[in-house]
DNA sequence: ATCAGCCACTAAATCGGATTAGTAAGTCGT
DNA sequence: ACGACTTACTAATCCGATTTAGTGGCTGAT
């Protein structure tokens, strides 16, 4: 038995969604320490002030004239503590509340072998994508009482080899790893968002690619476009390959052909739209035309609408963009950006509940590997039908073959 | 005598940069356990495997046929270790390598009373803000070993006094609040960035707000502008205050009246442009002209921009726009704004290593409650000369008084 | 009368390492 | 030859909980 009191109510209520308990569980705390903490203020910065040590179970048992296990045991609500009636229980939690008793958590994770912590990896927190499924991560895991340690590894190698072992010195419960390339096998359960190594017994929170790259093309298409420059990802992101794969898969379904000379892999490490405009510069000096401009996401996409505005270019008049992700702030560019959403706050939160689900129930689940989530293109002001002269070039370039 | 080795290096060269030594000391113990799992793994999945339980300290030294009590000392290079005659510590040592030993950071922590993790809470993690700055946090503990707990507040008042205790709960060793009303006297050394309330032994981190409303207004005013528009903070957020007040003495400083009816407040509580539009469509419709507008971020000035945008007026032709923060892609709207840049990185920074010298060396450090950081105007394309027209209304409304 | 069973607890081990106070054996000086 | 010092360690306590295996006293049934 541990963590904070209730776990008899949950086993006898197990039917009921744990989230609601988890709640209930963490307001109980919430209520019975600001009560305590106004008492102390008022009974003269008793404890809770600095420099005085907080209570510790031994002298609340001492207090009480018990023993520290009778109290513990009350405390965590265990059933052996049953047998015993109901004013020594009263007693205890009044003399908890009294002096405010929060267990140690060090000593507590020490001798139950749990943390109630996670690990969150991460390419850099400041940059909207992680910071966005980390939203969607911090929600589920507090609402269950658990907190979590993060790390950006900037697409060190070295660093992406360190930091779950530091994480694991600090017996963390589990690890959410977000766009980044996964190899290890660890002796904690693992999550991925947006990871797509096969490592068994770990899984994987991944977008429906083939979808979005329907999504996104068939738009173009259903516009006319059927010259369409492809800014690809950068190597070390772990959803270019597959999106790129899904892209050339539904260019082919659809007809498309993809011309190389109209790819442009991104290349430098940074989450300005600057990688998006180099690309982009590549792409307008091999001077074959497009009509159409498909990023690997909204951030680069900011970026290819600045270096086709430098050209001379208009968006989407000339040329039509799309991007990927749907950031905080795609619907407020000028004009605005349609992209292919994906929900990164709920991979986020999924990506937390599975992890805990594997926490709590080691052994199950080990069946569905990867978990899918749906794309949702967002149609804005960067698209439009291909213009005239542009579709009947497009037309009798596509009746001569 | 606590964390990783080199404790004794520690001391008795405590005159080089201490960062140098962290670095060196996460690499030595990379070093030692990149060698260890590469061994294990070689001699058929021995330790760090799945199931294997990790190597304790007592395992180690039964191995060694020595006490608990020596390989402790001499793994922490206490000085109590120096008569430990140095092929004991080499068999010590190699032993330690072999079996991949990793001290467990729980008991560790509990004993010493540490836990090298300090808990930082953000209004939402996945804003652009409280991103940056914890990018700059984590960049700063990382290297000095430390890891941190995040916790999102959404300015909901219950969880800014529960977050607190929670972490304190956790054995943090300090607290990092960013933009976050701070009332709390707690019993570790508390950093805010951007929190102006006075709290005993708090110390504040804020951005020179005086020099920040100089840069904006001096350059709207040299430029021509006398009729400005203001978007005001949210009144949650930690700066709105501040910031207003030097605002208005600047004004005054130049001579600029500002019409209330030019001032609006942003009001919900959200990270979209959206907040920024509403305001500014309230601004315009009080009918009273204005040529500039100055926004409380970036991400209001991107929605006023809309709304300018929506009401028929150019930006900057008509109406010049000045944001605040300069966030990730400023410089990539179009036009690219004109912006007071807030060093949010370095504060993170600086706020992360005021926090650890404080913790290092309690007692000290206490004089400077306050450091101030200096923005800085990041001149783009939404700010011009104010029209002929305007400026001849200006001028005669000035002659006029 | 006796034994089973319950009641109301508690002693003691455990988690894994840090640290202080010692101790036994050997060395050195006088 | 004896005390002082050094060398090379170790025993024991502590950090603050959790948890198992009891234990003594009392009740009720046979």
């Amino acid at each position: 038995m541990f963590l904070p009191p209730m776990s008899i109510a949950e086993t006898q209520a197990q039917k009921r969604t744990e989230s609601r308990l988890s709640l209930a569980r963490r307001f109980r705390l919430c209520e019975i320490s600001s009560v305590a903490t106004k008492k102390a203020n008022k009974s003269g910065h008793a404890a809770g002030r600095l420099g005085r040590k907080p209570m510790s179970l031994r002298r609340l048992a001492e207090y009480l004239a018990l023993s520290p296990a009778t109290v513990s045991l009350v405390m965590n609500r265990s059933t052996v503590a049953d047998s015993i009636p109901q004013d020594t229980k009263d007693r205890i939690f009044a003399a908890a509340r009294k002096f405010n008793y929060r267990p140690n958590f060090l000593a507590r994770s020490l001798r139950s072998q749990r943390s109630f912590t996670i690990g969150v990896i991460v390419p850099e927190v400041s940059e909207g994508y992680s910071a966005t499924v980390m939203s969607g991560v911090e929600d589920y895991l507090l609402q269950e009482g658990y907190f979590y340690l993060v790390a950006s590894h900037r697409h060190r190698h070295d660093l992406i080899d360190e930091y779950p072992r530091l994480f694991l010195e600090r017996s963390v419960d589990g690890l959410i790893a977000v766009d980044t390339p996964w190899h290890h096998n660890l002796s904690v359960p693992v999550v991925t968002v947006s990871g797509h190594n096969d490592v068994k017994g770990v899984i994987n929170i991944v977008l429906n690619h083939q979808r979005a790259a329907e999504c996104a093309l068939k738009h173009l298409f259903q516009l006319g476009h059927r010259q369409i420059a492809f800014l690809k990802g950068q190597p070390f992101s772990s959803d270019t390959e597959v999106r790129w794969a899904n892209i050339e898969k539904v260019a082919s379904q659809l007809g498309l052909s993809i011309s190389s000379s109209l790819v442009a892999q991104l290349e430098e490490d940074s989450p300005s739209p600057e990688v998006g405009l180099k690309a982009t510069k590549r792409l307008l000096s091999s001077h074959e035309p497009f009509t159409a401009l498909f990023a690997f996401n909204d951030i680069s996409a900011m970026g290819a609408i600045r270096a086709l505005r430098q050209a001379g270019l208009r968006v989407p008049d000339d040329v039509s963009v799309v991007g990927f992700d749907d950031i905080q702030n795609a619907a407020y560019q000028n004009p605005g950006l349609t992209t292919v959403r994906q929900p990164l706050r709920e991979m986020g939160r999924i990506a937390a509940e599975i992890l805990l689900r594997r926490i709590n129930r080691p052994g199950s689940d080990f069946h569905d590997r990867r978990t899918t989530v749906e794309p949702e293109l967002i149609l804005r002001e960067t698209t439009c039908r291909v213009p005239n002269a542009a579709r009947q070039a497009n037309e009798s370039k596509g009746r001569k073959p």
